[in-house]
RNA sequence: GGGCGGAUAGCUCAGCGGUAGAGCGUCGCCCUUACAAGGCGAGGGUCACAGGUUCGAAACCUGUUCCGCCCACCA
């Protein structure tokens, strides 16, 4: 005994009662990655496994997308670790050439004020290197933080010796087999970088400009070509006119000469129906071809010459004459306003100018002729979409597909140099001329991996950045040597995860070298995931300034770090939410092909789950006493109670959905089925329902509820493993279980097993659960504290039902917080009792003295309303005869079943309306014009005619006038003690009420309930009532109605509702109720009733309602 | 100019041919001894619009309107 105690002190003591992640989680990764966990071993017997990371910036800093990419990947990792697979997970960071370079060079003009031209090529490379070294091991540390299990043994740079050695390997294979080529085109160069760009680096966008329209003198002739352009400057490297060969406008023209203004070049008229579409503009272009790609086509089709005049930061060069020196913007401005002084400025519209812009620099694209190294990379590209379509790799979402093979079939040479000094220098050699220059334009270089003997000079230019990544997943393998053991077993690799907006960039080049260099696709499956945006779907960007920097997510942030919206929301900053609540959160807001929108709302509730887990564990821990798992002893085998059999058979189900989502990636469905049986099913129900033996007397039960505890929480751990790595670990640890493996991590994935299935107990658990549900319901709504303990009586015609409540109330009376529960069959009614009816059974809860039945009534009704709009949606289907001819069978049945099961409800719930229903007579409606009830009550009521009261209350009122008293039960008698009091008949009302309480006393309880169901449709006198008081939508009015009289008398405590609800659009009908109360007083002939209402309402329910509340 | 994705509860999203779902937020009652980061209950939706196919459409087809992304050399 006293060692239980101790026990479970010592556990509580170890679990604090709310989780805390931050000392959780820095406790567990270094642990893990000690002792190896995440080593791969390429000599296992295990089938391989592996993902590479999508090598981050070397010196950036981890983001959300990041983050959701390490989560993603983890969560395979894991789960496949667990699962039996040799698993490697390779992490890299990349040297980022152009943003690196820029990073450093903006550090050195902050802190020196130089610029990398001042430290020369070989000091600045240094400084990068530094920076490297620096921040290097930054964005490898903050995955470690996420939890990421990746093999740090292996990480690389794409910068290492031996990932520049496949490089260049690639570089010379590539080259000798006629794939890669140096040539002089027209590229997209960067002003400000003063490099080449491939076309991807270029983002076109739409900005204002103008469309301006220029004449061009003809030589020898008055008349003027006018030419549209909008970049007037360029005029000065024309070196033709087009005009459409058909035009008949210009078609005489074509072999004549124009003089081009300001330069006074004389240039020929040429006829192309390539450039020209007469319909735009004048019908006349010029042409540039060293500034623009169609005006390059265009002279590359008719021979033109090339006038290059722009230097590299886009200036213009001595071709410009006068020109010279200006920027291309400051020159537009005055050949502008020197055509116009010279009247050759025709026309200047407003125009909206498509334009090609730097995705570093954010500067417009000039396009210019320079040599530069290019991929042939046709004939990689057919391989790699064979590949696709022969379905060796295959992406999901699939829909990727096509984005893949449009641009693939598109796709053009792969511009490859960079002129940059970060990055991996091209392995080109050049002849130095006899006067110590090389002419890198005209002479032809040697590609060698090193430095030819004699006087050679390499080639300046470094590698596009992608152009290492297209190799990572086989550079970082040990390629080229083919028998690297890592390549051998891990390419290719499993699986490549990324985001969609580097397909191009990335996945596609990789399916290319990888093919080529390989013999095999790099990867069987492409999984591309959405990109994280805010939660208004906002790109995040440090301009917006929304960005969220997911570790202070996970270590929380005071709030002058956030963004504004997340500031708004935790103005006194953020708390830690820990890695396992972003990663959940990441992974549940996985889906298919479409942005991610990050609430923080939703993190704080996935924090929210890592405690629940925890206080899940912390409960377990507590109630374990000394049990130790017998792992020899199958859980089945031991005697379990019904809630034991159901969860396992649930929690079996979780796993084997729980594997499916995973094998089709489906992570957020995976995410959300542990959490909703974690949660849902196993907290809420099953930890409930262990209570009672756990706190029971009974020492096997209480063994067996501790051994299917601890199987549950064993199970969820791992299955939660993969999700949350951490605190799924901190707990397990904790078992009492027998661990074979050290680690959760290295614990096997729970995998479906067909014993746990339990389909009788899940189908036992029902009625159950549904008797449970059902007298919680009538508590929440009748506003019952949870603390008072209700009487309840369940009746169904079923025997099953009936058994299986009766053996297990154990479960029901705590759950629903009873203190006396009846099961019974079909019978009379408790009076005055709220009903919950089911299909499988009735549910009754005597209210009587306990609550305002108001409320129940009204309930009661919204019900039915509900049941019959549902009647009316199934019968709109058999209105039509087709559907009960040509559906499926089956189909039809349910639904008739399902109108019959309504209707039977409607007629239970009718009925049990009717049986509180005298409480509401309703004086109110003033349809009884000036006749004064109370007046002729008091005559014994002879010759009255009752303005419809609820058929009870009339029938009570008809025997009175009868004279048969007699035959009142104390029922009736209440009833009509009511119906007096709402009259103003106060002693009138004592007089029944305590008639009432009489007879109940001496009649006892069997007596009280033996009028179940007198005079069905007593209607049958009087047109006037509406009889059933259902079954059309015409009661609706009354339902209406009520609220008019009866709620602002006599429902003071609730006044609140009413008054809080506006944003309804049921309001309406209330709107008007007002209004009719103020009519009805206003008019004189009603005016005793509606005093009547106003004044005797607020006495009504006193005398049964005033107990509790 | 092409192509793709989206439009469902106040918010973020599932559902993708057969009675509209979840989480968060809202409202009501509760600090019940795992958890107030909690428990129990409730309210809330002509599934963008218009046609069509079908016995039946949020779902399939066509068109429209918005939103987002990608690709493209129209001066």
């Amino acid at each position: 005994m006293s060692t239980e105690t101790e026990t479970r002190a010592a556990a509580k003591a170890e679990l604090p009662k709310a989780y805390e992640p931050a000392e959780v989680e820095a406790r567990w990764y270094p642990i893990w990655n000690d002792r190896g966990y995440f080593t791969a071993d390429p000599h296992s017997t295990k089938p391989a496994y592996c993902i590479v990371l999508p090598p981050p910036n070397v010196t950036g800093s981890l983001h959300l997308g990041h983050a959701l990419t390490a989560t993603i990947q983890d969560i395979l990792i894991r789960w496949k670790r667990m699962s039996g697979f040799n698993c490697l997970w390779l992490p890299g960071t990349d040297h980022a050439g152009i943003a690196t370079q820029m990073v450093v060079e903006r550090e050195l003009m902050k802190t020196e004020k130089k610029t990398r031209h001042d430290l020369g090529r070989e000091e600045f490379l240094k400084r990068v290197w530094a920076w490297k070294e620096k921040f290097g091991a930054r964005i490898g540390e903050q995955h470690k933080v996420l939890g990421a299990s990746l093999d740090w043994t292996r990480e690389r740079f794409t910068m290492d010796a031996g990932v520049s050695d496949a490089v260049k390997e690639v570089f010379i294979r590539l080259h000798s087999e006629g794939l890669l080529y140096r040539a002089q085109k027209l590229i997209n160069w960067d002003p400000v970088l003063h490099t080449a760009l491939s076309d991807l680096e270029v983002d076109n966008e739409e900005r204002d400009g103008f469309l301006w329209h220029i004449a061009y003198p003809v030589k020898d002739s008055t008349e003027r070509l006018v030419v549209a352009t909008t970049r007037p400057e360029t005029m000065l490297g024309d070196t033709a006119v087009a005009v459409h060969p058909e035009d008949p406008r210009y078609k005489h023209l074509i072999g004549k000469t124009v003089v081009l203004p300001l330069v006074n070049r004389e240039i020929p008229i040429i006829g192309d129906a390539i450039l020209v579409n007469p319909e735009f503009g004048t019908g006349v272009v010029k042409v540039t071809p060293a500034h623009d790609h169609n005006d390059y086509a265009t002279g590359q089709r008719n021979n033109l010459p090339m006038i290059n005049i722009f230097d590299e930061s886009a200036r213009v060069n001595e071709n410009g004459g006068p020109y010279a020196g200006l920027d291309r913007f400051e020159a537009r401005k005055r050949v502008v306003a020197d055509l116009k002084e010279r009247e050759l400025l025709i026309e200047e519209k407003p125009y909206k100018v498509p334009l090609a812009l730097s995705q570093r620099t954010g500067v417009p694209v000039e396009p210019r002729l320079s040599w530069q190294w290019y991929v042939k990379i046709k004939p990689l590209a057919d391989a790699a979409i064979a590949a696709v379509e022969q379905g060796r790799t295959k992406f999901v979402p699939e829909t990727w597909t096509n984005t893949y093979f449009g641009w693939m079939r598109n796709i053009h040479d792969w511009c490859v140099s960079r002129q940059l000094w970060w990055g991996h220098q091209i392995p080109a050699w050049y002849p130095m001329g006899p006067d110590g220059k090389v002419d890198f334009e005209s002479s032809t270089p040697v590609v060698a991996r090193e430095k030819p003997e004699g006087d050679w000079v390499q080639d300046p230019d470094v590698l596009d950045t992608w152009f290492s990544s297209a190799l990572w997943p086989f550079s970082t393998l040990g390629w080229p040597n083919a028998d690297a053991p890592d390549l051998k077993t891990f390419y290719p690799n499993s699986v490549m995860e990324t985001g969609h907006d580097i397909i191009f960039f990335w996945v596609a080049r990789m399916m290319m070298m990888g093919i080529h260099f390989m013999g095999d696709v790099p990867f069987r499956t492409v999984y591309l995931h959405a990109m994280v945006r805010d939660e208004k779907g906002e790109k995040m960007s440090k301009t917006k300034g929304n960005v969220i920097d997911p570790l202070d997510i996970v270590r929380g942030a005071p709030a002058a770090n956030l963004p504004a919206a997340v500031r708004n929301k935790f103005p006194q900053g953020m708390p830690a939410m820990g890695a396992d609540a972003l990663r959940f959160t990441l992974a549940s807001l996985t889906q298919q092909g479409r942005d991610i929108k990050l609430s923080v709302d939703r993190i704080a509730g996935y924090k929210a789950f890592c405690n629940k887990v925890w206080n899940a564990a912390r409960f377990a821990l507590m109630n374990l006493g000394d049990y130790q798992d017998d792992p020899k002893l199958f859980i089945k085998e031991r005697s379990l109670s019904l809630a034991d059999r159901w969860i396992l058979s649930r929690l079996n189900r979780a796993i084997a959905g729980t594997q499916t989502a995973l094998a089709n990636y489906h992570f957020a469905e995976a995410a959300s089925l542990i959490y909703q049986f974690l949660w849902g099913e196993f907290c809420d129900w099953y930890i409930e329902l262990s209570k009672s033996s756990l706190y029971g007397d009974d020492p096997h039960a209480k063994t067996s509820t501790r051994a299917v505890l601890t199987f549950c929480l064993d199970h969820i751990l791992r299955l939660l493993h993969p999700f949350m790595p951490f605190i799924t670990e901190e707990i397990w640890q904790k078992l009492p279980i027998l661990r074979e493996v050290e680690s959760i991590c290295l614990a096997t994935y729970p995998m479906e097993d067909r014993r746990l299935d339990d389909r009788a107990a899940e189908e036992e658990m029902k009625p159950i659960i549904e008797a449970i549900e059902g007298i919680r319901t009538i508590r929440g709504e009748s506003n019952l504290s949870p603390a008072l303990k209700i009487e309840a009586h369940v009746q169904s015609s079923s025997d099953d039902v009936r058994q299986t409540l009766d053996r297990w109330r154990a479960y029901v009376m705590p759950m629903a917080g009873l203190k006396k529960l009846t099961v019974m069959g079909l019978g009379p009614k408790p009076p005055q009792a709220a009903a919950d009816i089911r299909a499988q059974m009735e549910i009754y809860v005597p209210l009587a003295g306990i609550v305002d039945l108001a409320e129940e009534r009204e309930r009661l009704k919204k019900e039915i309303e509900k049941a019959e709009k549902e009647i009316g949606v199934i019968n709109k289907k058999f209105e039509n005869p087709n559907y009960a001819a040509r559906a499926p069978a089956d189909l039809v049945e349910k639904d008739k079943a399902r109108i019959a099961e309504l209707e039977s409800r409607i007629q239970k719930l009718s009925d049990n309306l009717k049986r509180i229903a005298p409480v509401e007579v309703r004086i109110a409606p003033p349809a009884a014009g000036s006749v004064n009830l109370g007046e002729e009550l008091k005559e014994e009521l002879s010759g009255v005619s009752v303005p419809d009261p609820d058929n009870q209350v009339k029938e009570a009122l008809d025997k009175l006038r009868e004279g048969t008293k007699e035959g009142l039960s104390s029922r009736d008698r209440y009833d009509l003690g009511v119906a007096y009091m709402n009259m103003g008949l106060v002693d009138d009302a004592v007089r029944e009420f305590n008639k009432a309480r009489e007879g109940d006393e001496a009649a006892g309880e069997a007596a009280a309930t033996a009028r179940g169901a007198p005079a069905k449709k007593p209607a049958a006198k009087k047109p006037a009532a509406k009889k059933p008081a259902a079954k059309k939508p015409a009661v609706k009015k009354p339902a209406v109605k009520k609220p008019t009289v009866k709620k602002p008398a006599v429902k003071k405590p609730t006044v609140k509702k009413p008054a809080v609800k506006k944003p309804t659009v049921k309001k309406a009908p209330a709107k008007k109720a007002p209004a009719k109360t103020a009519a009805a007083k206003k008019a004189p002939s009603s005016e005793p009733a509606a005093k009547q209402a106003a004044a005797g309402k607020p006495a009504s329910k006193k005398p049964a309602a005033t107990k509790k509340r």
